[in-house]
DNA sequence: CCTGAAAGATGATGGTT
DNA sequence: AACCATCATCTTTCAGG
């Protein structure tokens, strides 16, 4: 569970820029191609890189509307069959379990409010155990980024030099 | 404005390998590396790809804690230090304006609930015209990704064999 | 973690339909 | 106009130190 300050650059960096190469990101931290390869290459054998992904503007693809659905179940043996939905539907983006013992908060993509009410009002509410959901609609996203806050927020255990 | 099969195919597929070599993405579509690349560097330029990003497990890096905001403000006057507040500060990693004409909801990354309070009780809570502010803690979370809905949802515009 | 060499990927050019 | 093939250059990878 070890991140040094090396591991932290080399995280930030891959954060912002994630198909810069190894030698960029070598000459930029001062150390070696190889070096940085091994331990991107830990990084992600640790899971502490998940992966890599393209950042893809939703509406040059058609998905124009972003949407917030609150979810309340009544019951924790209606959980599973949600939950399997929920991994299935490619629309849902995120599901935060966020209350007591039944509140869970979707983040949904589609292009439209007709995608929305097949995805809400038929799917999502045709599930045992739905007892309510509140659906917020996005007019506008101001900010979207998968950049971790980390500049003085994760101190580093190991500074070995 | 035109999106093809092939486009598709290269997004989709760098959005969940978006370290993969342009020669795999080759070999997989069934045309030459160069084609590949070409347009990729297109897609990018275009606005559609924006970036590429290493996908980082928050709690790897000390970040245990995230929160939804919900956020009113009085006057639209406001609204300008108020969202620059949100694009300097890294906790804040999405802001979205959802209602009538103050709603802002933000999705919030920290520490721990010291972190958060500092940044809703004092921070947030300092910015001229902030009515109301309702926060709610995340438990855990079921699913998040980054992968947008494109099997059947984005139809192709041209379809050149 | 570094150096060096082999394997591979990228990027540009010219040619093809 | 988009794609393919080829070659020069750069990057990655693997050896050994």
């Amino acid at each position: 569970m070890g991140i040094d300050t090396l591991d932290c650059k080399i995280i930030v960096q891959l954060m912002s820029n994630g198909r810069g190469t190894w030698s960029e990101l070598a000459t930029l931290l001062q150390i070696s191609a190889p070096a940085v390869a091994e331990r991107a290459r830990r990084l992600q054998e640790r899971g502490i890189i998940q992966g890599y992904a393209a950042q893809v503007d939703p509406r040059a693809v058609g998905l124009t509307l972003l949407a917030y659905v609150a979810v309340t179940l009544d019951r924790p043996e209606h959980r599973v069959g949600f939950l399997a939905w929920v991994q299935q539907t490619d629309a849902v983006q995120e599901c935060h379990h966020i209350a007591g013992d039944g509140d869970y908060l979707l983040k949904v993509r589609c292009r439209d409010t007709a995608d929305l009410e097949e995805l809400v009002s038929n799917q999502l509410k045709g599930l045992e155990g739905i007892v309510r959901s509140r659906t917020t609609i996005v007019l506008s996203t101001v900010k979207e980024t998968s950049r971790l806050p980390m500049p003085a927020d994760a101190p580093e255990r190991n500074s070995a030099n």
